[in-house]
DNA sequence: CTGAGACCTGACATCCGTGTGAGGGGCAAG
DNA sequence: CTTGCCCCTCACACGGATGTCAGGTCTCAG
C-alpha cells in the first residue's frame, strides 16, 4: 500500500504521515526508488496514533509509548511505564475536567433555552 | 486588585492574563495611568477562562461564550446557542476518546506490570 | 514511449497560547 | 527626591501539528 492510500483509508493527510514516520512514530518500507509502502497493520497503527493524538499526546511521548504497544506482553522499559502511568493520570484528570466543563455548559444551555420558551424569535441571527 | 495580584490568585501568567483582555475574555477597569485593575469577580471569571482552556476550547470560542455566561438567565443569540451546544457535543466525543485511550494505556500497563512480577529488575532504566 | 498522476525532499507559512526582552512610566516607602 | 518594584506597550520567538509550494522523480495505463 502506498502512502496516498494509507491516507485515505486512515483519514490522515498525506504530509501528516510523512510526519509520524520522522518523529519514530510509523515505519515504511522503502521501494528502491524511495516511495514508502506500507502493510496493513499500517492502518491500525495510524488510527492508534490519531487516537494518542486525539486526547492530547505529544509526538515525542506517542514515539517513545508505540513501540512497546505493538508487541504488548514484551518488557517495558521503567521509564516507559512511569510515562504510561502519567499520560494514565493526565487522561484522568481530563476526563474530570470536561465533566466539570460539560454541567457548566449544560446549565447554561438550559438556561438559555428556556428563556427563548418564553419569548421565541429574535432578529440577533 | 491589580493585574499582578489576579495572577498570582488564579494562578494565570500576568502575560495570559493581558492576553485574555486582548482577545476580548476579560475586562479592567483601566487607571488615569493606563493600569488594570480588577474586581473580585475578575477571580471567578479567569479560573472559567482557565478551565475552558483546558479542555481544548479555543480563544475565539471562549470570547464568544463568556459574555452570556455571566449574566447567565439573558437571552442568547442563536449562534451562540449553536456554538454552546457544538462544545458540548464536542467534550462528549472528547471524553468517550478519553476513555476508550485510558482502556488501551490501562490494559498497556497492567500487561507490563505482570511481566515485571515474573523477571523484576532491568539494568535498561 | 508518453503523459497523467502519485510520489519524493526541503523549506517556508500558519495558528495559538505563552515566554521574553526592550524601553519607558507609575507609585509608595524611606 | 530617590530607590525599588510593579506596570505599560510593542514586538519578536517558540513549539507542535499541519498546510502548501517548488522542483524533481517514479509508475502505470494507454
Amino acid at each position: 500500500m502506498r502512502i496516498g492510500d494509507l491516507a485515505q483509508r486512515t483519514g490522515a493527510s498525506v504530509r501528516s504521515l510523512r510526519y509520524y514516520e520522522e518523529q519514530g512514530m510509523l515505519a515504511s518500507q522503502r521501494s528502491a526508488s524511495g516511495q514508502r509502502h506500507y502493510g496493513e497493520d499500517a492502518v491500525c497503527r495510524v488510527l492508534l496514533i490519531k487516537q494518542f493524538f486525539a486526547v492530547g499526546m505529544t509526538g515525542k511521548v506517542i514515539a517513545a509509548l508505540l513501540p512497546h504497544v505493538k508487541d504488548s506482553g514484551e518488557r517495558c522499559p521503567p521509564a516507559v511505564l512511569r510515562q504510561l502511568t502519567a499520560e494514565r493520570d493526565r487522561i484522568d484528570a481530563q476526563s474530570d475536567e470536561l465533566a466539570r466543563t460539560r454541567q457548566t455548559l449544560d446549565a447554561l444551555i438550559r438556561t438559555t433555552e428556556e428563556a427563548m420558551r418564553g419569548a421565541p424569535p429574535m432578529n440577533t441571527t
